[in-house]
DNA sequence: AGTTTCACATACCCTGGGTATGTGGAATTC
DNA sequence: GAATTCCACATACCCAGGGTATGTGAAACT
C-alpha cells in the first residue's frame, strides 16, 4: 500500500470508529484515544489528521450532514409535483432521523458541540438550504403565498428535527405516521388560500 | 443570619451566578470553581448543594423551566378564546428565547447535558405540557380536528424552539413578527377545514 | 459547658484533551 | 543504489478541571 492509500485509509478508520463512537455514546462520552485504538491506530494519528477532538467531530458531522442532504433530495427528486418534492422530502427526513449516528450526532450534539452558529452554517450548506429553495420554488409557482421564507423554513426545519428526536426514541411505525400527518397538516396550512 | 437562611443564601448565589455564566460561556466552558468564587464560596460548597457540576446545572434548568412556563401560561391567560390562548402562549415563548440565559442553557444546552430523555422529561413537566393541553381542549372544542395529539405538539415545540432559537441569534424586531407570521401560517392549518 | 451537627474549606487524586518530540519506512535526489 | 528528505504516525509528557476525602469552626442542641 502506497503512503497515500496507507494515509487515506486510516483516515477513513477514524471517521468511521468516530461516528459509531458518538452515536452510541454522545461527544462528551467518546475518548479520542480510544476512538483511535478501535480504529487500529493511537491518538498521534487523530490528532495529526483531525487536529483536535473537535476536529474530528466536525469531520464526522460534515459526512453525516452531506449524507443527509443527498438521501433527501434523492427521495425528493422521484417527485414531479413540486408540493409533493417538499412532502417527501420531509418524510424522507424524518425516516432518517430514526438512525441514531444520525440524530444523536447531527440533532443533539452539534449544535451544542459546535456552537449554534456554526451548525447552523453547516446545516444551511445542506438540507435546511433544500428546504429554502423548495418553499421559494412553492411561493414562485403561487402555490404557497409571497412571504419570508426564511422565518417559515427555520420553523419547519425546527419541527422536524425535533420530531425526528421524538421518533428516534419511540422508534415506532405507526408513530412516524402519525407524524407524517401531523407534518401534512401544518404544511398544509401554507398553501394559498388556506388560512 | 441562622444557619438555615446562610444555607439558602449561598445556594441562591451558586444557582445565580451558575446561571449567569452557564447563559453566557455554554456548558462546557463554565469552570465549576469558578462558579463557586464567583458566589463568594468555594467548590466545596457547591458540591455539598449540587453534588455534582451536572447537578447545578440541573437545578438551574429547573428553575429556568419553570419560569418560563409561568410566563408563558401567563401570557396565555390573558385571553378567554382558547385558539388565542395557544397563539399569545406561542408568541410569548418565541419572545422569550430571546433571553440568553433561556436560549442558550435551556434550548441548546440542556438537551445534550442532561440526555434528550431527561430533557423531554423536564420539558413535558413544564412547557410541553401546557402546550399538549392547549391543544387537546382545541380538539374537544371542535376547534382542531380529532388526531394524536401527541406528535402535533412535539412538532409545533419544535418548531417553536429552532424560531426561537434564531430570534435569539439575530434578535431582530422584524424577525420576530416575521417569526410569529410565519407561526400563526403554521397554527392555521390545524383549523378544521382548513385544508 | 460539653457535645453534636453541619455547612462549608482545604488538600489531594486522576481522567483525558492537548503538545512536543522521536522514529521508521516510503518517496525523492544524485 | 546509497544518501537524503519527508511525513505519517507513535511515545512520552503536560496540565486543566471534575470529583473525592478529610478537616474545621461556628451554630444548635442537651
Amino acid at each position: 500500500m502506497s503512503r497515500a492509500e496507507q494515509r487515506e485509509a486510516t483516515r477513513r478508520a477514524l471517521l468511521e470508529e468516530g461516528r459509531r463512537r458518538f452515536a452510541s455514546d454522545g461527544y462528551h462520552d467518546v475518548v479520542l484515544s480510544e476512538v483511535a485504538s478501535g480504529a487500529g491506530v493511537t491518538k498521534g494519528a487523530a490528532y495529526h489528521h483531525f487536529g483536535s477532538k473537535l476536529g474530528l467531530f466536525r469531520a464526522v458531522v460534515a459526512e453525516a450532514q452531506e449524507e443527509l442532504g443527498a438521501r433527501v433530495a434523492a427521495e425528493a427528486d422521484r417527485h414531479e409535483d413540486l408540493w409533493e418534492q417538499l412532502r417527501a422530502g420531509c418524510r424522507a427526513f424524518l425516516a432518517a432521523g430514526t438512525d441514531a449516528s444520525v440524530s444523536r450526532i447531527l440533532l443533539v450534539d452539534a449544535p451544542t458541540v459546535l456552537g449554534w452558529d456554526e451548525w447552523r452554517a453547516m446545516d444551511e450548506a445542506s438540507s435546511a438550504r433544500h428546504l429554502k429553495e423548495a418553499l421559494e420554488s412553492l411561493v414562485a409557482a403561487g402555490i404557497v403565498d409571497e412571504q419570508p421564507v426564511e422565518p417559515l423554513a427555520r420553523l419547519l426545519s425546527g419541527a422536524m428535527n425535533e420530531a425526528a428526536l421524538w421518533l428516534a426514541r419511540t422508534g415506532d411505525e405507526e408513530a412516524l405516521e402519525q407524524a407524517a400527518h401531523a407534518l401534512d397538516r401544518v404544511l398544509g396550512g401554507l398553501r394559498s388560500g388556506a388560512a
